[in-house]
This record gives structure tokens, sequence and C-alpha cells, in this order.
DNA sequence: TTAAAACGGTGATCTATGTCCTCGTTTTTA
DNA sequence: TAAAAACGAGGACATAGATCACCGTTTTAA
């Protein structure tokens, strides 16, 4: 698992040997099986995780019991509850494999201690926070202004591959739509 | 302007008085009158922005032609299309003052070089973005999840005041209701 | 200081989308 | 490998919220 860290982080930063052997130090690896939880809602997220295989799901559970998707996290990208991890926080949030997956997390206070002998990682890291930022707000655009079938067709192209990969009730729950509605919008643009 | 700033980042961040005259020394300041644009659709964002008076919007416009509220800037924050800002890439948002207002501004190049000089600033500023992700992932939740009464029940708990600054139908398009809805909703809330 | 524009409210519709249901197929799991 | 669960599709109906239209009041700007 940490092989695969290894080959990502190396050409998302450019990170020397040392580096990799202190990142390795402190790295803890995990295997999950098909619906573990990898945080639950309620308890504090503590680690950072990165994905090496797999596929996670980040959701929400309302008051009425109704789950609402966040995040899809596939194969080589990151998963945690940041406003928890920060802050020490309950979190609000449960991340869960959809498929079995194998992940190295770090600890806070390992991971900022990389940041201080690594600013290539913290580098890194600032500009993931960004483009988080920015996707995140597309998506609240996207929420607030678009129909129904405009956010299908935008999530098709942002995330193409993942409509192949979970149950369509869960794209409908991370766009905010109805299971029904989302399989009519579907039909109806294969007639078309 | 610097003034109200000064008084701001000392009480957010321990800086000297050194800091301060870094931070003076490449700040630019800017009277904004109401309805007059800091931002313009298709420019690109080229200042990081604190509003040391009066409330600006941030806002995007649909092919359509209606407007969508991202944003409330009252005084004592910040400001800024930050994808736009860092990738140098035209923006898809305008930023116009709703008050007649006063800013402080930096270029990316000023502010980054006042990060190396001044690292609680950088701190700083990397806390800012994180409770800007979590508000944000909150407000993507909240639009995902929650009825349009349950919407406008949360704007107002989180930003109280706020809705006696703005016209209705700012807030509608902030929540991503129709001004029609709202009005009916805090009608009905009255009477209850 | 006055004409024009913006604003908030409300009634009368309309409609996109939600809800509830059933059914056949596929996938999971014991 | 068989029973159970999950899934996608689609029909019938319900409804939250949008749209359109109009009005009186307040604010803005020439």
């Amino acid at each position: 698992m940490f092989a695969e860290f290894e080959r990502f982080i190396r050409e998302q930063a450019s990170v020397t040997d040392e580096d990799i052997q202190l990142m390795r130090a402190n790295a803890v690896e995990r295997t999950l099986r098909r619906k573990d939880l990898l945080l639950q809602a309620g308890d504090v997220c503590r680690y950072k995780t990165f994905i090496s295989k797999g596929f996670l799901r980040t959701y929400r559970t309302t008051d009425d019991g109704s789950e609402h998707i966040m995040q899809f996290s596939p194969e080589n990208s990151w998963t945690t509850d940041g406003e928890s991890y920060e802050n020490g926080t309950p979190s609000f949030y449960n991340i869960e494999a959809l498929e079995s997956s194998e992940v190295v997390m770090w600890t806070r206070k390992d991971f900022n201690s990389l940041f201080e002998q690594i600013p290539q990682l913290k580098a890194y890291s600032d500009k993931l926070i960004f483009s988080n930022l920015a996707r995140t707000r597309q998506r609240v655009f996207t929420a607030i202004s678009a129909t129904a079938e405009e956010k299908y067709d935008e999530f098709i192209q942002l995330y193409p591959g993942i409509i192949n990969r979970v149950p369509l009730h869960m794209v409908a729950s991370f766009l905010g739509v109805s299971r029904e509605t989302l399989s009519r919008i579907r039909h109806a643009q294969v007639r078309s």
C-alpha cells in the first residue's frame, strides 16, 4: 500500500528519498472490506488518509434517516473530515468503503511534523485544499442554480467513470435528487 | 482603511509592529461606491481584499441571466476569487459593493511575499481557508438535503444581521429559492 | 423633489421533482 | 448455490416550490 503512495507522491511533489523514508516511518496501513467504516459519525477523525486502492464514500445522515453523499474517493486520492481532524471535534460524517480498499493514514501530529520537515509536502497540500475549495464552491453554485438534469450532466462531465462504479441511487444522493428522477433523466437522454 | 485592517489583524494573529509595516508597504486602498464592481466576471482576480468598511457580495450569472449569490462579505472579512487569484484564470464571479465600502488589497505577488516574511500571517490564512472550506461543505450539505424553510432557518442562525442588511431577493438568491417562496416562508413563521 | 426603480407581499396557476408502489434482474452473502 | 438483498426501471399520484401577475410602499437617483 505504501508502494502505491510512494509512486503517487513522487509524481505530485518533488520529494527526495529521505522524504519518502520520513513519510513511511509513521504511516499506518489499513485494509478495508466493503461496508467497513473508516470514520464513524460522532467519532473524531484522527487521520489524513490516502487511498491506494479501492473506493470510498463520505456521507452524512439527516434526522429523518436519509443519507447524503458528500464525496466519492477513488484510489489515488485523499479523504478525511478536515473540520473534525483540525479541531478534534466529533465528525458529522461517515466514511465507508464501497469496494474492498487499501489505505495509508497519518495522524495529525505526525502529518504536521511531516509538513515542517518537507516543505514541498505542505505546498502540495495547500494546492489540494485550494482545488478542493474551488470544486466545493462550484458544487454549491450548481446546487443552487441548476436543474436536476444539468446537475447530472455536470457530474458525468466532472467525474466520468464514477457513474459506472456506484449504484445510481448514490449518484442521486450526491446530487441531491431522487433516485427515480435520475433514472428518468437518464432514460430520456438515451432516447434523444 | 489600513487602520481598521491593522486593528483587525492584530487581534487575529500575533504580528509585530514590523509585520504591520511590511503589510502596509504594499497595501492598496480603494473606496467603492454602491454598485461598483471590485471584480468583473471574465477578468482575472488580481487581489486578495480585506473589507474595512461596507458590504460586498460575490455572485455569478447563469446563461439565462439569473444571478446567484455565492458570498456576502461584511466589514472585517476577506473576499477574493481564490481560483482566479491562484491560477490567473478569468473569473466566473462578480464582486460588487452593496453599500459604499472601503477595502485594502494586495496583489498575489505581494501577499505571497508577506507569507514568507510573516509566518503567523500564513498560519492565519491557512486557518481561514480551512474554516471557509468547512462552511462551504456545510452549505453543500444543506443545499442537497434541506427544504427551503430549513435553508432559511440555517441562514438566519449562521448569519444573523445579514437579513437586515440586504433585500430579501438576495437572500433567496443565496439560498437557491425563489423570492416569493422565501417571502411566504417568512410570513408563515411570523404567524406561528 | 419628483419620477423611476426597487422592494415585499400575495393570489392564481404550473411544473419539476418527490413519493409510493410494483416488477423483473442482478448482485451479494450465508 | 440458493435465498435474500440490492438494484434499475417505470406507472400513478402528490406537492414543494417556481412562475406570472399585480399592488402599495419605500428607496434611489436625476
